[in-house]
RNA sequence: GCUCCCUUCGUCUAGUGGCCUAGGACACCGCCCUCUCACGGCGGUAACAGGGGUUCGAGUCCCCUAGGGAGCGCCA
C-alpha cells in the first residue's frame, strides 16, 4: 500500500511551489489507489496563523486536490510528541542539554571563523551530573557517531552522507516543545506514510530523519525530493516576479485545470505531449523521471495553456467559473447574454477569465466613453451614412439573427460601395465602445437589437456633436 | 567556510551508447486566412556549460573545472 502527505505550515498562502509538490504527492497517491494526507505543520507557533490554514484550505480545493486523512494539526499531536521524547530518552538516544544560547551562539562564531561548518559539539552527550542552575534544558537526539546514511531518492538517486557531518539536533525547546524534524518524523511514522515527496530543500534534513527513524525502529519511508521552482528570471521566485500564491491564479483568471496542467508539466514530462486531463495525469505520471534541475516559472505558457482549456472545455463548466469574475466587476450576469454564449463568443480571443470578464462587459452594461483611438478612427464624418443605413436595415429584420444580421451588414456595404471594414468596424465602435469585439454578427446577437439600435443612434449623434464643433 | 544537490534552444522539456545533420511545446519572426482582435494553417531562427578520459562510436558512462542552488536555528 503507498500513502504519502503534503505537511506545509501555515505561515502564508499556498505557494506555486508548494502547490506542485501537493500536486505530485496527490497523483502518486492516487495512481497507486492509496489515501493522501493533508498535514499542517503548525508547531511553530509564532508564525503559524489561522487565516494561513484557511487559505492552503481553500487553495486545495480550488484545485481540487483532496485528501483522505486530515487535515492534521501538529499542535493537536503535543501528548504523543512528549511520549516518544520520554521513550527515546529512556532508551538513552536522546539527553538532556544545558547549553545556554550565549554558549552555542559563541560556538558557531568560533566554527565559523575557523572556516567550519557550524555544529553542536556534543559536551552534554555523555553528561552525567545533576541538572545545570538556571537552565532549562533542551533535549537532544543521539545522532551516531560514525557510519554514514544511504539515501536512495526516487528522483535523486543514492546520495550518502556521513554521520560524522551531522550532529545532535535538538528535538524539543527548552519550553518542552517538539521542533520539526522531530514532528516529522513521529507523524510520518504514525501515519505510515510510505513515501515522502518534499521539496528538496529538504534533502539535508533527511538524514537525520533516517536517523531518528531508525533509533525509533520505524521503517523507513521511500523519498523523493522535487527541485524548487524558479522566477522567470531564474532566481528564487518572490513577489516582483507576479503572482506566487495559488488563488491569486483564479483571481487572474486561470482555470485550476490549466494550472494544474502547467505544474504537472513543470519538471516532468511523457514524451511529447502537453496536454493532461486529470486522468492522464494520474495514469501516466511517475516520480522516477522527475526532473532533477529546479525550472523557471513561464506565464507565457501558462497562458496559453489556459487558453487552451476555455476553448476545449465545455462551455457550461467555463461559463460558471466565468460567472465568479462577472461578480468580482459587479456585473449581473442575469441582466444579458447567458454566460455559455459569451464562452463560445469570447474564448479564442481572452487567455484569462479575467479578460473574458472585462471584454464583455459591454453586453451587460452601457458603456461611458468611447475608446479614444477607436473612435477618431471609426466615428467619423465617413461613418454616419452606413450607420444611418444599418440602423434601417437592421430595424427592419425580420428576425434578430446571426445570419439575417450577417448578410444585412454585407448587403449595407455593397449598396455604399464600401468595403466591409469600413462598415463593420464604425458599427463595432458603435455598440462595443471599442475597436476589438467578436464577430460583429455575433457581437450584435449577443446584445440585442433594442440595445444595437439605441447605441447606433447614439453613435452617429455623437458623430454631428463632432462636426458642430 | 563546510556538506549536499543541479547544468540540452530565451523558457518548459524529449533523449536511458549508434534511430540525433538533437525532437516537441511556449515565446519570437515571416507568410496565408480575415469586418476588428483573435483562432487556425504553413514555414523559420534557436540548445547538448567547458575540458579531459572510456568506447569502433558519447547529449547519453567516468573524472576535473566553471557556474548556479540548498542546508549548516531552541524556523519549518
Amino acid at each position: 500500500m503507498i500513502k504519502t502527505r503534503f505537511a506545509p505550515s501555515p505561515t502564508g498562502y499556498l505557494h506555486i511551489g508548494g502547490a506542485r509538490t501537493a500536486l505530485f504527492s496527490w497523483l502518486y497517491a492516487r495512481k497507486h489507489g492509496g489515501p493522501f494526507v493533508l498535514r499542517i505543520e503548525d508547531t511553530d507557533l509564532e508564525r503559524s496563523t489561522p487565516e494561513s490554514v484557511n487559505a492552503i484550505l481553500e487553495a486545495m480545493v480550488w484545485l481540487g486536490l483532496d485528501y483522505e486523512e486530515g487535515p492534521f494539526y501538529q499542535t493537536q499531536r503535543f501528548e504523543r510528541y512528549r511520549e516518544v521524547l520520554q521513550q527515546l530518552l529512556a532508551a538513552g538516544q536522546a539527553y538532556y542539554c544545558y547549553c545556554t544560547k550565549e554558549e552555542l551562539e559563541a560556538l558557531r562564531s568560533q566554527q565559523m571563523a575557523d572556516k567550519e561548518k557550524p555544529r553542536y559539539d556534543g559536551r552534554y552527550r555523555d553528561y552525567q551530573g545533576p541538572p545545570r542552575d538556571g537552565v532549562e534544558p533542551v533535549i537532544r537526539f543521539k545522532n551516531p557517531l560514525d557510519g554514514s546514511v544511504v539515501l536512495e531518492d526516487l528522483i535523486r538517486g543514492k546520495i550518502i552522507i556521513n554521520n560524522s557531518e551531522l550532529d545532535d539536533l535538538i528535538i524539543a525547546r527548552a519550553d518542552g516543545s517538539p521542533t520539526y524534524n522531530f514532528c516529522v518524523v513521529v507523524d510520518d511514522m504514525d501515519m505510515g506514510i510510505t513515501h515522502v515527496i518534499r521539496g528538496d530543500d529538504h534533502i539535508n534534513n533527511t538524514p537525520r530523519q533516517i536517523n531518528i527513524l531508525q533509533a525509533l525502529g520505524a521503517p523507513i519511508p521511500q523519498y523523493a525530493h522535487v527541485p524548487m521552482i524558479l522566477g522567470s528570471d531564474g532566481k528564487r521566485l518572490s513577489k516582483r516576479h507576479g503572482a506566487v500564491g495559488v488563488m491569486q491564479y483564479r483571481d487572474e483568471g486561470y482555470l485550476p485545470e490549466a494550472l494544474l496542467n502547467y505544474l504537472v508539466r513543470l519538471g516532468w514530462a511523457h514524451g511529447d505531449q502537453e496536454i493532461f486531463s486529470l486522468d492522464e495525469m494520474i495514469q501516466l505520471f511517475d516520480l522516477t523521471n522527475v526532473n532533477k534541475a529546479p525550472s523557471a516559472f513561464n506565464t507565457e505558457k501558462l497562458l496559453w495553456l489556459n487558453q487552451h482549456y476555455l476553448k476545449n472545455s465545455d462551455p457550461v463548466h467555463v461559463a460558471r467559473h466565468l460567472s465568479w469574475h462577472m461578480g468580482q466587476l459587479g456585473i449581473d450576469p442575469s441582466q444579458g447574454p447567458a454566460l455559455t454564449e459569451i464562452v463560445k463568443a469570447f474564448r479564442e480571443r481572452a487567455k484569462t477569465l479575467q479578460e473574458m470578464a472585462q471584454a464583455s462587459v459591454f453586453l451587460y452594461q452601457d458603456f461611458a466613453s468611447y475608446d479614444e483611438t477607436a473612435a477618431k478612427k471609426h466615428l467619423t464624418a465617413a461613418a454616419k451614412d452606413p450607420l444611418s443605413a444599418l440602423n434601417t436595415a437592421l430595424a427592419e429584420l425580420p428576425q434578430w439573427q446571426g445570419e439575417l444580421i450577417h448578410t444585412t451588414v454585407q448587403q449595407t456595404a455593397e449598396q455604399l460601395d464600401l468595403k466591409l471594414g469600413k462598415v463593420a468596424q464604425p458599427l463595432r465602435v458603435a455598440v462595443s465602445g471599442k475597436a476589438v469585439s467578436p464577430p460583429i454578427d455575433v457581437t450584435l446577437t449577443l446584445l440585442g437589437r433594442d440595445k444595437t439600435l439605441q447605441r447606433i443612434e447614439r453613435a452617429v449623434a455623437a458623430i454631428e456633436t463632432c462636426e458642430t464643433r
